[in-house]
DNA sequence: CGGCATCCTAGTCGATACTG
DNA sequence: CAGTATCGACTAGGATGCCG
């Protein structure tokens, strides 16, 4: 049985298919401001819910973008920051954004 | 005074609904060497499939990413090349890829 | 407060067949 | 050669509710 594995699987493609989500990169962009907590998060990025920004920070999460500290308090407190990595993302952000007001 | 947010704002989240494809950036990465055709394209983007290809070149071109000639020879020739604003997307893939492999 | 579970729609993507 | 048409699988994304 042969398995065409895609020889060529460029680090590119992996970047994109992390990145390419809807609201990815706003969530890196909003980070970037410093370490949030879920609701500000979900307040900060306009338009997102619940579920779509716990499965985004999910993803971030496993591919060392984003840093989650949750603290045992009563009203749970978890905290979102960057990691090296995802501070990294901002020449990305802005090259990008710098191509759509061209 | 206004406080030009470029953050949170359209002209990126614009540019990312053109550029999240799955397959837009490995086009305009391989027509950064040159014109190539139809099928050209289709060979070179690996794993790709006709229709894609097909909507994706539709999608760039509307987007004046990509610009289409057809010569009326019998078997039809039709050449893609990336316009300005498609060669600028240069830097934005190095940025990505560089930050891939990091 | 944080964030999973459920249900749903709309769009993406792929393989194949067909046309000018 | 350069596409279009069709079908069907998959998934991203959205609304809401519930639970620790």
């Amino acid at each position: 049985m042969e398995v065409k594995k895609i020889e060529n699987k460029c680090p590119f493609t992996e970047a994109m298919e992390l990145l390419s989500g809807k609201w990815t990169l706003s969530i890196v962009n909003t980070l970037m401001t410093g370490t949030m907590r879920f609701n500000e998060l979900e307040r900060a990025v306009t338009g997102i819910n619940t579920r779509m920004l716990a499965r985004e920070l999910k993803a971030l999460e496993a591919n060392g973008v984003v840093y989650r500290t949750a603290y045992a308090t009563v009203p749970p407190t978890v905290e979102y920051a960057l990691t090296e990595k995802g501070r990294s993302l901002g020449p990305v952000i802005q090259v990008i954004q710098g191509w759509a007001v061209t």
